[in-house]
This record gives C-alpha cells, sequence and structure tokens, in this order.
DNA sequence: GAGTGGTCTAGACCACGGC
DNA sequence: CCGTGGTCTAGACCACTCT
C-alpha cells in the first residue's frame, strides 16, 4: 500500500481522534512536537494537519495551538459528490435501486445545452429510482457522453455507476456543481415514485467535470419532499 | 495594505483571468515560470495556484500544467455563508429586509440543544422576513448569544447582521454548518410570509461558529418553495 | 520571553505526460 | 528524454497568545 506521508499521518491522526485518543476540545499536539513524533518536517505535519481542518476534524488558532473538534457533528463528507451507494451504507436503511431505462439516445435541446454536445454524439440515458423502506422515493435521470463510457448494463447501474466508472473505467471525476430548487412533479414522477399526495419534488441538478474539465455527465436527481435532506460544512478560509 | 505573497499572487492571477488575460482553456505558466516572474519560491507559487484550483478558476494536470476554467460559470461562493445581502446584490433585485420581532430571551430547551447554552444566557431573537419583487419571500430566524453580541438595533439588522458582526464587532467567522429539508408551513410562516398558496416551505438551518471553534449563531431560514435556489460548487480532493 | 501557528525559501526527488 | 506538477526537507522569520 503507497501512501503519502502527509496521507498517513492524517489517516493517523483521523483513526486516533475517532478512537477518543483526543476528545474534542482537547489541544493537539504542537506541529514541532507531531514533526518530531512522526520524523518528518514541519511543512509535512501542516499538509496533514490543513487536511484534517478542511475536513472538520480540528480547528487550528494561530499562537494558541489545534483542538479537536466534535466529530459526531461534522460526520459527512465536504458538501456532496456523494453517490446514493454511499448515502444508503450511512443511512443503514434497506435500500434498492430500479433501473427503468438504459438507453443510447441524441440529444435533444436541452441536453445539448447542458453536456455541450452536438447531434452526432450518443449519449447513455439512465432513468433510476431508489427505494428505501418499502417507498420509491427519489428518480435519478442520468446522462453520460458515450465516448467517455462505451459500455453501460443494467447490473452497473442497479449497482453504482460512480464505482463503476472510477474504479473499472479509471475516469477520475474531479468537480462538480449542484443545482437544488424545487419543482412541480412531471408524468414521469408519477410515473416512478410513490407519491404520497405530494405535488412538488426537491431537484437536485449535479454537473459532473472530469479531471481535464470536460463536462462528462449531466444527472437530475428527484426527491421526494418529505424524504429530502441535504448537509453542507463550509470552512471560511479568505 | 498589507498582504501574504500568495495572496497577493492569486489576486493578480483572479484579475488577469477575469480581464482575459488568460482564456478558458488557455494554459498558465509553468509553475517555475511563475516563480521566476513573480521572483519568489515555487511553494509560494504553489499555494497561489491551489487556492486558484480551490476557488474553481484554473485545474491542475499532474505532468501537464494547469488550465484557465470558464469562470462565468463558477463565479459564486464556495458553497455557503452567503449572507442575504450579497445574495441580493448578486441577483440585481431590489430587496427588502424587515424587521418584525428582535428581543431579549430565555432559552428554551430547543435552543438550549443547538446553542448550547445554560438557563441564564440570554439569547438574541431576531426575526425577519425578505421582500423581493414586492413579495415576502424568506423568514429568517436568527438567535445569537447575548455575550457576542451585547447591542443590537433595528437599523443593524436591516442592513446585515453579518456585517455588523465581522466588520464592526471583528468576531471571526471560521465555519459554518447548513442542513436543509422540506417542512410543512406553520403558524408563523402565514403571518409573515407572502405563501402564495404553497403549504410547505424550504428550511435552511445554518450553525455558525467562530474561530475557537464555539458555537454562537443558530440561524433558521424558511424559503417559499417556487423560490428557493441553493447553488454548490465541490471539489474533489482526495 | 517562550511557544504557537503562518509564511517563505532553495533546494531535492518523484510520478506523470508527451515527444 | 524532458518538462510538468506533487511531495518533502531543514531551515528562517513573522504575528500572535499566554504568562
Amino acid at each position: 500500500m503507497y501512501e503519502n506521508k502527509y496521507l498517513s499521518i492524517y489517516h493517523d491522526i483521523v483513526s486516533k481522534i475517532r478512537q477518543g485518543h483526543w476528545k474534542p476540545y482537547d489541544k493537539l499536539p504542537s506541529e514541532n512536537e507531531l514533526a518530531e513524533q512522526y520524523e518528518t518536517s514541519r511543512e509535512t505535519i501542516r499538509k496533514a494537519l490543513n487536511l484534517l481542518s478542511e475536513h472538520g476534524y480540528i480547528q487550528k488558532m494561530k499562537g494558541k495551538g489545534s483542538i479537536v473538534l466534535d466529530v459526531g457533528k461534522y460526520d459527512f463528507p465536504v458538501s456532496g459528490l456523494v453517490s446514493f451507494k454511499e448515502l444508503a451504507q450511512k443511512m443503514k436503511t434497506p435500500a434498492k435501486t430500479i433501473v427503468h431505462e438504459l438507453e443510447v439516445i441524441k440529444p435533444g435541446e436541452y441536453l445539448k445545452k447542458h453536456l455541450h454536445v452536438t447531434n452526432k454524439d450518443e449519449i447513455w440515458k439512465v432513468v433510476r429510482s431508489r427505494k428505501i423502506d418499502g417507498e420509491h422515493i427519489i428518480l435519478d435521470k442520468d446522462f453520460f457522453h458515450k465516448k467517455f463510457v462505451p459500455v453501460l448494463t443494467r447490473a452497473i447501474c442497479e449497482d453504482s455507476i460512480y464505482e463503476y466508472i472510477e474504479n473499472k473505467l479509471k475516469l477520475k471525476i474531479s468537480f462538480a456543481k449542484k443545482e437544488m430548487f424545487v419543482d412541480k412533479v412531471t408524468d414521469e414522477d408519477r410515473k416512478y415514485l410513490d407519491l404520497n399526495g405530494y405535488d412538488h419534488v426537491v431537484v437536485v441538478k449535479n454537473f459532473v467535470y472530469l479531471d481535464d474539465a470536460s463536462l462528462f455527465q449531466f444527472t437530475e436527481s428527484r426527491h421526494r419532499l418529505d424524504k429530502f435532506r441535504f448537509v453542507d460544512f463550509a470552512r471560511r478560509n479568505h
């Protein structure tokens, strides 16, 4: 297992915090002490501590030191790019994915605008619903460039497309833009979701970019109002 | 004007990108070249470039170089901590804040749980609505520790409390946690908002922490369904 | 004044991409 | 192969906090 020094230090400190080696509001050893303990330079320690800070594990204070934060409170990925599978595991509720549509289409006007493709390009369209506690609560509509994802099967869609893309296809997802708003339910929502009488859904649009800044996926995720929840952890830097 | 070297380099490159000195998908000079140009070390250049990357201005690619991203697309603060005033300025629609309640209260059970205060503490309670295009669309309920914010006036609340806190009181806001979900409308919503027939609102709960990791503000922001919109920009790092 | 984190330097080696 | 960005080092000076 190859890992950078600063990453291994980061992971070591994370696990020590999680195991209660340091408790919330405890002071961490100083950067100089940590540099000695881990037999490395201070800058490397600082890289590890900055990661801890960005991920909400510690708070650094100039002239004072670094304190451990209440980790349970912030135990979620830093705003977004969570796949449904991770989410389902976190929630510990049995969840199931049903694939309704899986086909290659030509982009219409709407997709051409969002995916920056031409008429000649072929696009994967995947429509899936997510069943949690016996109810179909989320409707996911994914669109991928076929040139990025040449093969896609029902089995892959039932598992996790993200996992397939990152681990099998080795495409590197770099950043994503999310938009959230509320929309009236559509016929498609009525067809695939258990709406429970609600006439609106929360829509999360997700634009996913690869390492070279090319937009390769556009996803629209439609959530039943009462089951939607989003958590965001933002650190003020400048 | 005192500024760090890496910050001034960051701001210089930002302004050059904004002025079109480099266009989207242009390659930036290499880190070594920039180090020469700015007469500094490579590590300092790297700090500036990492900032640019985090803020969505550039994309770094190992072995290749850094390219400029389409800045218009990502021109918003990186997920959150936006005050209403900034938002109103960005939207360029006339907006007005109406202060409905401004008082010092003793914390009830709910607040004690969220603000981590005791019965003896005094809490500012501020209830305001936001009027945009002639309609009351957002209801904001803010709660502050009185020990952090000893004085609060109607005029301040009508302007921007954040601005007052950061610029006048010099309190440093460090990080915030947001939760978003949909809730049934309450009597309070009906009283202060133009609900336009909607029977649900989008609730954004905001927990704001200071530099020393103490929670000092709790805000509940209730948005009319059709007017709610949230944008988030997330970069994948590890 | 002693100790802390924040910045900065001038070097080094590495992994990756393209030629 | 060379140039790129990624990691790492051993020092230095600074601003800040506490005593």
